[in-house]
DNA sequence: TTTGAAATATGCAAAAT
DNA sequence: ATTTTGCATATTTCAAA
């Protein structure tokens, strides 16, 4: 695994780009921590190399844009096999996250979507023909995300 | 619940923005679907408006980071308290994402983050403190998302 | 509602410190 | 490594269709 030390610059563009990646301009961020916006455009483009930034996403309010099957599908798969399987599974139509854990079972939750109980269905039997075996699978009533606080910035400048 | 039909124009602005919050451009996804720049910034900000699209984040890879501590917290609490509770969760130092379920047991998913052990441990006594009940603690290996893929554009213009 | 054009902002690249 | 400058692009606004 590589590694980084994130100065107070970096740790305000993390912060800023938490909590909204669309919107904060590289100016804005510089200003919150003395540097130019140079500088932030060249730093974000570091990060990003660094793999420490994977990705920008917009997270949506699925009932409201019409998906309304919300769901954390649990799944048991062997361990030697997890990383593979969960990479697969990723391109199941309807499959929005899956998060590999380290756990003996249920080391798999993929959080999925669709219009119909039917979706649902299907993309478990999707899952069941990839070899992956279900155990449990729960409605999501709500998803809250938070800027990782420990790099938020002090109050300088 | 609020309600609105997406058109392939909404369509097209969520799938793009689901790729890349930051970088996808309004004229880029103007173009694949025939609008101009200015109809995407519009629709966008209505979809803003709407809470369709909740929020713009920068997904981190927080080992590379420096916190290397990254785990999923089951939580049990009373039904009736749940959304409370996952909200006045939010704001524990570490938590970076709160799920509610729609389960009997273990009703509230939390993911955390910190840079060793004793983090974790504390966030989980600040739960304890808030009166919630912590019925398992998983470290999370890997997280990977993907847009929902019945927003992609089939093929226009 | 969408557009097109003007005005504003933003990000990026190169050279300099 | 950061800044300054200059350039190319992107975004927003608003009048008009």
């Amino acid at each position: 695994m590589s590694w980084r030390l994130l100065d107070d610059v970096d740790k305000a563009i993390l912060y800023a780009l938490q909590q909204d990646a669309r919107n904060a301009t590289t100016r804005e961020i510089g200003d919150q921590v003395g540097v130019t916006a140079s500088t932030v455009s060249n730093r974000i483009a570091e990060l990003k190399d660094d793999g420490i930034i994977t990705n920008y996403l917009a997270t949506l309010d699925y009932s409201r844009a019409g998906f309304p099957m919300h769901v954390l599908i649990h799944c048991d798969v062997p361990v030697h096999d997890r990383e593979a399987i969960a990479h697969r599974t990723l391109d199941i139509p309807g499959v929005v996250n899956v998060r590999e854990l380290m756990s003996g079972t249920d080391n798999i939750r993929i959080e999925a979507v669709g219009e119909t109980r039917d979706d649902i269905t299907g993309i478990v039997s999707a899952l069941s023909e990839e070899g992956v075996q279900t155990t449990d699978e729960i409605l999501i009533q709500n998803q809250h995300f938070r800027p990782l606080s420990s790099l938020e910035p002090e109050g300088e400048d």
